[in-house]
DNA sequence: GTCCTTAGATACGGTGACGTTTCTTAATGC
DNA sequence: GCATTAAGAAACGTCACCGTATCTAAGGAC
Protein backbone atom coordinates (compact mmCIF):
# COMPACT_ATOMS: atom_id res chain seq x y z
CA UNK A 1 0.00 0.00 0.00
CA UNK A 2 1.66 3.44 -0.94
CA UNK A 3 1.76 5.64 1.76
CA UNK A 4 1.18 8.73 -0.11
CA UNK A 5 -2.13 7.11 -1.84
CA UNK A 6 -4.39 5.35 1.24
CA UNK A 7 -7.06 4.05 -1.06
CA UNK A 8 -6.79 2.20 -4.72
CA UNK A 9 -9.33 3.22 -7.38
CA UNK A 10 -10.00 2.69 -11.11
CA UNK A 11 -8.19 0.37 -12.54
CA UNK A 12 -5.24 -0.47 -10.28
CA UNK A 13 -7.77 -1.51 -8.09
CA UNK A 14 -9.37 -3.90 -10.15
CA UNK A 15 -5.77 -4.95 -10.96
CA UNK A 16 -4.81 -5.44 -7.95
CA UNK A 17 -8.10 -7.28 -6.83
CA UNK A 18 -7.48 -9.58 -10.16
CA UNK A 19 -4.10 -10.34 -9.34
CA UNK A 20 -5.03 -11.30 -5.73
CA UNK A 21 -7.53 -13.23 -6.74
CA UNK A 22 -5.78 -15.12 -9.14
CA UNK A 23 -2.94 -15.85 -6.45
CA UNK A 24 -5.84 -17.00 -4.04
CA UNK A 25 -6.93 -19.38 -6.37
CA UNK A 26 -3.53 -21.06 -7.27
CA UNK A 27 -2.57 -20.79 -3.91
CA UNK A 28 -5.71 -22.72 -2.10
CA UNK A 29 -7.37 -24.21 -5.59
CA UNK A 30 -10.93 -23.91 -5.81
CA UNK A 31 -12.77 -25.58 -3.39
CA UNK A 32 -11.15 -23.19 -0.44
CA UNK A 33 -11.66 -20.05 -2.60
CA UNK A 34 -13.14 -17.37 -1.13
CA UNK A 35 -14.29 -13.65 -0.32
CA UNK A 36 -12.12 -13.54 2.94
CA UNK A 37 -9.37 -15.22 1.47
CA UNK A 38 -9.13 -12.58 -1.55
CA UNK A 39 -10.14 -9.63 0.66
CA UNK A 40 -7.34 -10.55 2.96
CA UNK A 41 -4.74 -10.86 -0.02
CA UNK A 42 -5.43 -7.92 -1.62
CA UNK A 43 -6.14 -5.44 1.15
CA UNK A 44 -9.39 -4.62 0.69
CA UNK A 45 -13.07 -5.15 2.26
CA UNK A 46 -15.81 -7.63 1.12
CA UNK A 47 -17.90 -5.33 -0.31
CA UNK A 48 -15.44 -4.04 -2.78
CA UNK A 49 -15.35 -7.35 -4.38
CA UNK A 50 -19.05 -8.15 -3.92
CA UNK A 51 -19.56 -4.99 -5.61
CA UNK A 52 -17.76 -6.01 -9.02
CA UNK A 53 -18.48 -10.17 -8.94
CA UNK A 54 -21.70 -10.52 -6.45
CA UNK A 55 -21.29 -14.52 -6.86
CA UNK A 56 -18.07 -16.59 -6.36
CA UNK A 57 -17.87 -18.05 -10.25
CA UNK A 58 -17.88 -14.24 -11.30
CA UNK A 59 -14.70 -13.46 -9.52
CA UNK A 60 -13.24 -17.33 -10.57
CA UNK A 61 -14.05 -16.31 -14.03
CA UNK A 62 -12.57 -12.93 -13.62
CA UNK A 63 -9.57 -14.16 -12.10
CA UNK A 64 -8.89 -16.83 -14.99
CA UNK A 65 -8.93 -14.90 -17.29
CA UNK A 66 -6.75 -12.39 -15.22
CA UNK A 67 -4.50 -15.13 -14.93
CA UNK A 68 -3.68 -15.20 -19.11
CA UNK A 69 -5.54 -18.74 -19.12
CA UNK A 70 -7.46 -17.56 -21.80
CA UNK A 71 -4.80 -16.23 -23.97
CA UNK A 72 -3.56 -18.09 -27.07
CA UNK A 73 -0.01 -19.07 -27.02
CA UNK A 74 2.25 -18.33 -30.02
CA UNK A 75 3.21 -21.59 -32.03
CA UNK A 76 6.83 -22.13 -31.52
CA UNK A 77 8.93 -22.52 -34.92
CA UNK A 78 12.40 -23.51 -34.56
CA UNK A 79 12.55 -25.27 -38.02
CA UNK A 80 12.09 -29.00 -36.83
CA UNK A 81 9.37 -30.93 -35.42
CA UNK A 82 11.50 -31.87 -32.32
CA UNK A 83 12.12 -28.81 -31.23
CA UNK A 84 8.81 -27.00 -32.21
CA UNK A 85 7.39 -29.95 -29.91
CA UNK A 86 9.76 -29.88 -26.79
CA UNK A 87 9.33 -26.14 -26.61
CA UNK A 88 5.59 -26.03 -26.52
CA UNK A 89 5.74 -28.50 -24.17
CA UNK A 90 8.49 -26.64 -21.94
CA UNK A 91 6.63 -23.60 -22.50
CA UNK A 92 3.21 -25.41 -20.26
CA UNK A 93 5.25 -27.09 -18.39
CA UNK A 94 6.21 -23.69 -16.86
CA UNK A 95 3.57 -22.48 -16.94
CA UNK A 96 1.93 -25.23 -14.87
CA UNK A 97 0.41 -23.40 -11.78
CA UNK A 98 -2.30 -21.97 -14.09
CA UNK A 99 -3.25 -25.34 -15.31
CA UNK A 100 -3.72 -26.62 -11.70
CA UNK A 101 -5.98 -23.80 -11.01
CA UNK A 102 -8.50 -24.37 -13.82
CA UNK A 103 -7.54 -28.31 -12.79
CA UNK A 104 -8.96 -27.19 -9.31
CA UNK A 105 -12.16 -24.97 -10.87
CA UNK A 106 -13.27 -28.01 -13.07
CA UNK A 107 -13.10 -31.15 -10.45
CA UNK A 108 -15.17 -29.25 -8.51
CA UNK A 109 -17.76 -28.49 -10.80
CA UNK A 110 -18.57 -32.19 -10.76
CA UNK A 111 -19.50 -31.73 -7.32
CA UNK A 112 -20.74 -28.30 -6.95
CA UNK A 113 -22.58 -25.30 -9.28
CA UNK A 114 -20.03 -23.75 -10.40
CA UNK A 115 -22.06 -22.01 -12.35
CA UNK A 116 -19.34 -22.49 -15.64
CA UNK A 117 -20.01 -25.01 -18.21
CA UNK A 118 -17.64 -27.39 -18.28
CA UNK A 119 -17.72 -27.26 -22.23
CA UNK A 120 -16.18 -23.78 -21.97
CA UNK A 121 -13.78 -24.68 -19.15
CA UNK A 122 -12.71 -27.85 -21.39
CA UNK A 123 -12.00 -25.94 -23.93
CA UNK A 124 -9.56 -23.96 -22.27
CA UNK A 125 -8.30 -26.65 -20.95
CA UNK A 126 -7.52 -28.34 -24.07
CA UNK A 127 -6.55 -25.52 -25.96
CA UNK A 128 -3.45 -25.45 -27.65
CA UNK A 129 -3.11 -29.07 -28.23
CA UNK A 130 -6.25 -29.81 -29.99
CA UNK A 131 -4.32 -27.60 -32.51
CA UNK A 132 -0.65 -27.16 -31.27
CA UNK A 133 -0.26 -30.61 -31.95
CA UNK A 134 -1.93 -30.52 -35.02
CA UNK A 135 -0.53 -27.97 -36.83
CA UNK A 136 3.38 -29.21 -35.64
CA UNK A 137 2.82 -31.87 -37.47
CA UNK A 138 0.96 -30.66 -40.90
CA UNK A 139 3.62 -28.44 -40.78
CA UNK A 140 6.88 -30.89 -40.12
CA UNK A 141 5.45 -32.70 -42.99
CA UNK A 142 5.65 -29.55 -45.45
CA UNK A 143 9.04 -29.98 -44.63
CA UNK A 144 9.02 -33.39 -45.51
CA UNK A 145 10.32 -34.47 -42.06
CA UNK A 146 7.56 -36.76 -41.73
CA UNK A 147 4.96 -38.95 -44.31
CA UNK A 148 1.72 -36.61 -44.63
CA UNK A 149 -1.00 -38.38 -43.06
CA UNK A 150 -4.72 -37.28 -41.98
CA UNK A 151 -3.79 -37.72 -38.00
CA UNK A 152 -6.26 -39.22 -35.60
CA UNK A 153 -6.67 -36.66 -32.93
CA UNK A 154 -5.11 -38.87 -30.30
CA UNK A 155 -1.49 -39.25 -31.75
CA UNK A 156 -1.88 -35.31 -32.48
CA UNK A 157 -2.82 -34.40 -28.64
CA UNK A 158 -0.75 -37.29 -27.28
CA UNK A 159 2.36 -35.15 -26.21
CA UNK A 160 0.51 -32.63 -24.35
CA UNK A 161 -2.41 -35.27 -23.23
CA UNK A 162 0.95 -37.34 -21.52
CA UNK A 163 2.48 -33.76 -19.74
CA UNK A 164 -1.09 -32.83 -18.75
CA UNK A 165 -1.76 -36.46 -17.18
CA UNK A 166 2.07 -36.16 -15.39
CA UNK A 167 0.99 -32.86 -13.99
CA UNK A 168 -2.04 -34.05 -12.25
CA UNK A 169 -0.58 -36.58 -10.81
CA UNK A 170 2.80 -35.92 -9.99
CA UNK A 171 1.49 -32.13 -9.06
CA UNK A 172 4.89 -31.40 -10.29
CA UNK A 173 6.75 -30.00 -12.78
CA UNK A 174 7.42 -32.95 -15.15
CA UNK A 175 11.54 -33.19 -15.15
CA UNK A 176 12.92 -32.77 -18.46
CA UNK A 177 13.67 -36.29 -19.06
CA UNK A 178 10.27 -37.23 -19.07
CA UNK A 179 9.62 -34.13 -21.78
CA UNK A 180 12.55 -35.91 -23.99
CA UNK A 181 10.60 -39.16 -23.42
CA UNK A 182 7.38 -38.48 -24.83
CA UNK A 183 9.30 -36.73 -27.44
CA UNK A 184 12.10 -38.77 -28.62
CA UNK A 185 11.04 -42.55 -27.37
CA UNK A 186 6.63 -41.77 -27.95
CA UNK A 187 5.72 -39.48 -30.31
CA UNK A 188 8.32 -38.81 -32.78
CA UNK A 189 8.81 -42.53 -33.64
CA UNK A 190 4.82 -42.65 -33.95
CA UNK A 191 4.68 -39.87 -36.23
CA UNK A 192 7.74 -41.06 -38.20
CA UNK A 193 6.16 -44.22 -39.28
CA UNK A 194 5.50 -44.89 -42.62
CA UNK A 195 1.39 -45.79 -42.76
CA UNK A 196 -0.49 -47.63 -45.66
CA UNK B 1 -33.57 -50.04 7.82
CA UNK B 2 -34.68 -53.74 8.83
CA UNK B 3 -38.21 -53.65 10.77
CA UNK B 4 -37.69 -56.78 12.90
CA UNK B 5 -34.19 -55.30 13.87
CA UNK B 6 -33.54 -51.52 14.91
CA UNK B 7 -30.18 -51.23 15.88
CA UNK B 8 -27.15 -52.65 13.72
CA UNK B 9 -23.87 -54.07 15.35
CA UNK B 10 -20.68 -55.12 14.87
CA UNK B 11 -19.46 -56.41 11.06
CA UNK B 12 -22.86 -55.14 9.95
CA UNK B 13 -23.06 -52.01 11.42
CA UNK B 14 -19.10 -51.37 10.47
CA UNK B 15 -19.95 -52.86 6.60
CA UNK B 16 -22.85 -49.94 6.57
CA UNK B 17 -20.76 -47.08 8.04
CA UNK B 18 -18.49 -47.54 5.14
CA UNK B 19 -20.79 -48.29 2.41
CA UNK B 20 -21.96 -45.03 2.98
CA UNK B 21 -18.37 -43.13 3.42
CA UNK B 22 -17.65 -44.94 0.24
CA UNK B 23 -20.81 -43.56 -1.57
CA UNK B 24 -20.48 -40.09 0.20
CA UNK B 25 -17.00 -39.59 -1.20
CA UNK B 26 -17.37 -41.14 -4.54
CA UNK B 27 -20.50 -38.17 -4.29
CA UNK B 28 -19.49 -35.11 -3.33
CA UNK B 29 -15.71 -35.64 -3.48
CA UNK B 30 -13.09 -35.39 -0.58
CA UNK B 31 -13.18 -31.25 -0.09
CA UNK B 32 -17.14 -31.70 0.85
CA UNK B 33 -17.07 -35.15 2.93
CA UNK B 34 -18.02 -34.74 6.47
CA UNK B 35 -19.15 -36.58 9.37
CA UNK B 36 -22.69 -34.96 8.85
CA UNK B 37 -22.90 -36.53 5.49
CA UNK B 38 -21.64 -39.74 6.07
CA UNK B 39 -24.10 -40.05 9.14
CA UNK B 40 -27.06 -39.05 7.38
CA UNK B 41 -26.02 -41.52 4.62
CA UNK B 42 -25.26 -44.34 7.26
CA UNK B 43 -28.77 -43.64 9.29
CA UNK B 44 -26.39 -43.53 12.01
CA UNK B 45 -25.12 -41.00 14.24
CA UNK B 46 -21.93 -39.04 14.30
CA UNK B 47 -20.43 -40.18 17.82
CA UNK B 48 -20.63 -43.75 16.21
CA UNK B 49 -18.79 -42.79 13.09
CA UNK B 50 -16.17 -40.79 16.13
CA UNK B 51 -15.84 -43.70 18.55
CA UNK B 52 -14.33 -45.70 15.36
CA UNK B 53 -12.13 -42.68 13.32
CA UNK B 54 -11.55 -40.14 15.08
CA UNK B 55 -10.51 -37.80 12.25
CA UNK B 56 -11.88 -37.52 8.78
CA UNK B 57 -8.74 -38.96 7.53
CA UNK B 58 -8.84 -41.76 9.26
CA UNK B 59 -12.46 -42.36 7.52
CA UNK B 60 -11.41 -41.44 3.96
CA UNK B 61 -8.66 -44.51 4.52
CA UNK B 62 -11.01 -46.30 5.85
CA UNK B 63 -13.88 -45.91 2.78
CA UNK B 64 -11.41 -46.32 0.36
CA UNK B 65 -9.85 -49.33 1.46
CA UNK B 66 -13.41 -50.67 1.75
CA UNK B 67 -14.48 -49.20 -2.19
CA UNK B 68 -11.57 -51.98 -3.11
CA UNK B 69 -9.31 -48.89 -3.93
CA UNK B 70 -6.37 -51.25 -3.06
CA UNK B 71 -7.36 -54.37 -4.07
CA UNK B 72 -4.97 -56.16 -6.58
CA UNK B 73 -6.53 -56.46 -9.82
CA UNK B 74 -5.73 -60.16 -11.71
CA UNK B 75 -3.55 -59.63 -14.70
CA UNK B 76 -5.79 -60.34 -18.02
CA UNK B 77 -4.65 -62.91 -19.81
CA UNK B 78 -6.29 -63.57 -23.06
CA UNK B 79 -3.68 -64.45 -25.26
CA UNK B 80 -2.63 -61.37 -26.98
CA UNK B 81 -1.23 -58.56 -26.60
CA UNK B 82 -3.64 -56.43 -27.95
CA UNK B 83 -6.72 -58.44 -26.20
CA UNK B 84 -4.98 -58.35 -22.27
CA UNK B 85 -4.38 -54.24 -23.08
CA UNK B 86 -8.17 -54.19 -24.23
CA UNK B 87 -9.28 -55.96 -21.16
CA UNK B 88 -7.01 -53.74 -18.75
CA UNK B 89 -8.16 -50.92 -20.18
CA UNK B 90 -12.00 -51.52 -20.38
CA UNK B 91 -11.71 -53.18 -16.74
CA UNK B 92 -10.43 -49.24 -15.87
CA UNK B 93 -12.54 -47.81 -17.27
CA UNK B 94 -15.61 -49.47 -16.11
CA UNK B 95 -14.16 -49.04 -12.27
CA UNK B 96 -13.64 -44.90 -13.12
CA UNK B 97 -15.76 -43.61 -10.02
CA UNK B 98 -13.18 -44.94 -7.50
CA UNK B 99 -9.97 -43.82 -9.07
CA UNK B 100 -11.93 -40.01 -9.24
CA UNK B 101 -12.29 -40.42 -6.03
CA UNK B 102 -9.24 -40.67 -5.10
CA UNK B 103 -8.47 -38.31 -7.46
CA UNK B 104 -10.06 -35.84 -5.25
CA UNK B 105 -8.39 -37.05 -2.02
CA UNK B 106 -4.65 -37.16 -3.86
CA UNK B 107 -5.80 -33.32 -5.28
CA UNK B 108 -7.14 -31.97 -2.13
CA UNK B 109 -3.86 -32.76 -0.61
CA UNK B 110 -1.96 -29.69 -2.54
CA UNK B 111 -4.13 -27.23 -0.33
CA UNK B 112 -5.07 -29.29 3.37
CA UNK B 113 -3.22 -31.53 5.36
CA UNK B 114 -4.95 -34.82 4.92
CA UNK B 115 -2.40 -36.74 6.83
CA UNK B 116 -2.41 -38.90 3.99
CA UNK B 117 1.58 -39.76 2.65
CA UNK B 118 1.09 -38.17 -1.12
CA UNK B 119 3.72 -41.00 -1.63
CA UNK B 120 1.08 -43.75 -0.76
CA UNK B 121 -1.71 -42.23 -2.32
CA UNK B 122 0.24 -42.00 -5.52
CA UNK B 123 1.07 -45.62 -5.81
CA UNK B 124 -2.46 -46.57 -4.85
CA UNK B 125 -3.23 -44.43 -8.53
CA UNK B 126 -0.73 -45.77 -10.31
CA UNK B 127 -1.08 -49.52 -9.22
CA UNK B 128 -2.06 -51.71 -11.53
CA UNK B 129 -0.30 -49.43 -14.52
CA UNK B 130 3.95 -49.42 -13.66
CA UNK B 131 3.42 -53.06 -13.77
CA UNK B 132 0.58 -54.35 -15.69
CA UNK B 133 1.87 -52.70 -19.31
CA UNK B 134 5.24 -53.87 -18.56
CA UNK B 135 4.20 -57.85 -17.53
CA UNK B 136 1.67 -57.36 -20.62
CA UNK B 137 5.03 -56.22 -23.21
CA UNK B 138 7.11 -59.08 -21.30
CA UNK B 139 4.56 -61.81 -22.00
CA UNK B 140 4.08 -60.77 -25.60
CA UNK B 141 7.45 -60.95 -25.83
CA UNK B 142 8.16 -63.93 -24.88
CA UNK B 143 5.48 -65.36 -27.09
CA UNK B 144 7.22 -63.99 -30.01
CA UNK B 145 4.71 -61.59 -30.93
CA UNK B 146 6.52 -58.41 -30.63
CA UNK B 147 10.33 -57.61 -30.41
CA UNK B 148 11.67 -58.51 -26.13
CA UNK B 149 12.81 -55.03 -25.44
CA UNK B 150 13.85 -53.24 -22.48
CA UNK B 151 11.25 -50.77 -22.65
CA UNK B 152 11.10 -47.51 -21.16
CA UNK B 153 8.38 -46.98 -18.18
CA UNK B 154 6.91 -44.39 -20.52
CA UNK B 155 5.75 -46.68 -22.98
CA UNK B 156 4.74 -49.43 -20.57
CA UNK B 157 2.53 -46.95 -18.94
CA UNK B 158 1.30 -45.21 -21.85
CA UNK B 159 -2.17 -46.82 -22.33
CA UNK B 160 -3.29 -46.15 -18.85
CA UNK B 161 -1.77 -42.49 -18.28
CA UNK B 162 -4.12 -41.70 -21.68
CA UNK B 163 -6.98 -42.98 -19.91
CA UNK B 164 -6.55 -41.51 -16.76
CA UNK B 165 -5.71 -38.36 -18.51
CA UNK B 166 -9.07 -38.67 -20.32
CA UNK B 167 -10.67 -39.25 -17.33
CA UNK B 168 -9.71 -36.13 -15.57
CA UNK B 169 -10.22 -34.11 -18.74
CA UNK B 170 -14.05 -35.28 -19.72
CA UNK B 171 -15.04 -36.69 -15.95
CA UNK B 172 -16.66 -39.41 -18.25
CA UNK B 173 -15.77 -43.02 -19.09
CA UNK B 174 -13.90 -42.81 -22.36
CA UNK B 175 -15.91 -44.46 -25.41
CA UNK B 176 -14.81 -47.30 -26.60
CA UNK B 177 -13.49 -45.70 -29.63
CA UNK B 178 -10.99 -44.26 -27.70
CA UNK B 179 -9.85 -47.23 -25.90
CA UNK B 180 -9.08 -48.87 -29.16
CA UNK B 181 -7.45 -45.53 -30.64
CA UNK B 182 -5.02 -45.51 -28.14
CA UNK B 183 -4.47 -49.54 -28.38
CA UNK B 184 -4.05 -49.62 -32.11
CA UNK B 185 -3.16 -46.23 -32.96
CA UNK B 186 -0.79 -45.33 -30.43
CA UNK B 187 0.36 -48.10 -28.01
CA UNK B 188 0.62 -51.18 -30.47
CA UNK B 189 2.27 -49.71 -33.21
CA UNK B 190 5.01 -48.20 -30.83
CA UNK B 191 5.57 -51.23 -29.10
CA UNK B 192 5.98 -53.43 -32.44
CA UNK B 193 8.74 -51.02 -33.83
CA UNK B 194 11.87 -52.38 -34.23
CA UNK B 195 14.57 -50.78 -31.79
CA UNK B 196 18.20 -50.74 -32.67
C1' DG C 1 -34.57 -62.53 33.85
C1' DT C 2 -30.12 -59.13 34.76
C1' DC C 3 -26.13 -56.57 33.41
C1' DC C 4 -23.14 -54.33 30.32
C1' DT C 5 -22.02 -52.11 26.06
C1' DT C 6 -22.93 -49.03 22.74
C1' DA C 7 -26.23 -47.57 18.84
C1' DG C 8 -28.94 -43.89 17.77
C1' DA C 9 -31.17 -39.49 18.83
C1' DT C 10 -30.65 -35.08 20.28
C1' DA C 11 -28.64 -31.03 21.96
C1' DC C 12 -24.86 -28.02 22.64
C1' DG C 13 -20.94 -24.58 22.18
C1' DG C 14 -17.47 -23.10 19.09
C1' DT C 15 -15.65 -21.75 14.67
C1' DG C 16 -15.25 -19.92 10.16
C1' DA C 17 -17.14 -18.12 6.07
C1' DC C 18 -20.82 -15.89 3.92
C1' DG C 19 -23.42 -11.83 2.69
C1' DT C 20 -24.97 -7.51 4.37
C1' DT C 21 -25.05 -3.15 6.94
C1' DT C 22 -23.11 0.94 8.93
C1' DC C 23 -19.70 4.34 9.32
C1' DT C 24 -15.65 7.19 8.29
C1' DT C 25 -13.11 9.38 5.08
C1' DA C 26 -9.95 9.34 0.91
C1' DA C 27 -10.13 10.47 -3.90
C1' DT C 28 -11.86 12.83 -7.73
C1' DG C 29 -14.16 16.24 -10.43
C1' DC C 30 -16.08 20.70 -10.58
C1' DG D 1 -13.30 25.18 -1.46
C1' DC D 2 -17.73 21.74 -1.96
C1' DA D 3 -20.25 17.57 -3.47
C1' DT D 4 -20.21 12.99 -4.76
C1' DT D 5 -18.62 8.40 -4.91
C1' DA D 6 -17.01 4.45 -3.13
C1' DA D 7 -12.80 2.34 -0.62
C1' DG D 8 -11.77 0.37 3.53
C1' DA D 9 -12.80 -0.90 8.37
C1' DA D 10 -15.62 -3.03 11.40
C1' DA D 11 -19.61 -5.21 12.99
C1' DC D 12 -23.43 -8.18 12.55
C1' DG D 13 -26.68 -12.23 11.95
C1' DT D 14 -26.98 -16.59 9.79
C1' DC D 15 -25.69 -21.08 8.63
C1' DA D 16 -23.24 -25.39 8.23
C1' DC D 17 -20.15 -28.32 10.18
C1' DC D 18 -17.28 -29.93 13.74
C1' DG D 19 -16.54 -32.32 17.98
C1' DT D 20 -18.54 -33.39 22.31
C1' DA D 21 -21.97 -34.41 25.95
C1' DT D 22 -26.20 -36.50 27.55
C1' DC D 23 -29.81 -39.71 27.45
C1' DT D 24 -32.68 -43.74 26.22
C1' DA D 25 -32.96 -48.19 25.11
C1' DA D 26 -31.64 -52.04 21.77
C1' DG D 27 -28.68 -55.99 21.48
C1' DG D 28 -25.99 -59.59 23.24
C1' DA D 29 -23.94 -62.42 26.78
C1' DC D 30 -24.70 -64.85 30.83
Amino acid sequence: MDLTKTRRRGAELESALLDAAWAELEDVGYPAFGYDGVAARAGTSKPVLYRRWPAKVDLVLAALQHGGLFDKRALPDTGSLRGDILTALRDFNAARSGFMAVISVYLAGIHADTGLSPAELRDRLLAGSTNTGRKLLERAAGRGEIPARNWPSGIATLPSDLVRHDLVMTLKPLPDARILEIVDDIWLPLVRLRHP
